[in-house]
DNA sequence: TTTATTTCTGCAACATTGTTGCATAAAAGA
DNA sequence: TCTTTTATGCAACAATGTTGCAGAAATAAA
């Protein structure tokens, strides 16, 4: 499916700040910073960018991967709707090459908190990735 | 132990800023977002506060809780070293009242993700807190 | 294809977090 | 008390993120 149909399917406008993100976005399993998609898409206005980051999340196209250093990292989201955003999934990022990955968990993480009911779980785990191992 | 000689035994002076962060702080179980920590401690400069934060935090006597909209969370360390924070807890934040907690885990989270070598782990949840579901 | 409506974009201005350099003030040890 | 080391406050700056509003672009309908 192409990203046009895609922001058709979501109830979205077909332009292009929201094709380029999604182009910049690449394959989906990582995500960028802030200002690595700034840098990108350097022809667009930056309060463009932001809304249209905004957008994107609102309708469950997008979603923002985590935090560092006042940065924002996003990254396509796999199989999250509209208002019910699922992440099975943690965030990786590599300490040498900087890389953010969205990684899919093999088996279940179960922990329990007395007295505390749980909505949503971040998990964030940093190290070295494959490719920087070798 | 009182807070000068906890700064002492960190290779830290004691200074009016050290001691009204570590007040503010409390009880140590609970992490407080930068925007209070200024409005609490107002008299200091912004700056200072800053440095201050990092000096308490490259000390081990303080962390970065977790990062929210571009603001930091700050709280105490149980256990930490100098060079070598050891968080065993998670961070929880509840949704009703903004209460960020420090909560010690009973049993061991343990997952793998092929190919890569974890260093550290954060792991934020958010829900409904005992007092706010009561 | 042209028009009308809805939505998006870009600009300006602003608020907040966080940083750096430097002179002065305060803390610790002699 | 004096000296040295370190911390503080000020000014200036950079970056992220937000809001209001007019003009431009995208969609739907004629």
């Amino acid at each position: 499916m192409d990203a046009a149909t895609t922001l058709k399917n979501h109830d979205l406008r077909v332009t292009k700040i929201r094709l380029a993100i999604l182009e910049a976005l690449g394959d989906g399993h990582q995500a960028k910073p802030y200002g690595e998609l700034q840098a990108a898409l350097g022809e667009f206005d930056r309060t463009t960018l932001y809304r249209t980051l905004l957008a994107l999340i609102d309708k469950g196209l997008i979603h923002k991967a985590l935090e560092e250093n006042g940065e924002s990292y996003y990254a396509l989201c796999g199989g999250c709707t509209t208002h019910a955003h699922t992440h099975d999934h943690i965030h990786f990022k590599c300490n040498d090459c900087g890389t953010v990955e969205c990684l899919h968990l093999s088996n279940e993480i179960g922990f329990s908190l007395p007295g505390v009911a749980i909505d949503s779980l971040e998990i964030t785990a940093k190290g070295t990735c494959s490719a920087c191992s070798a």
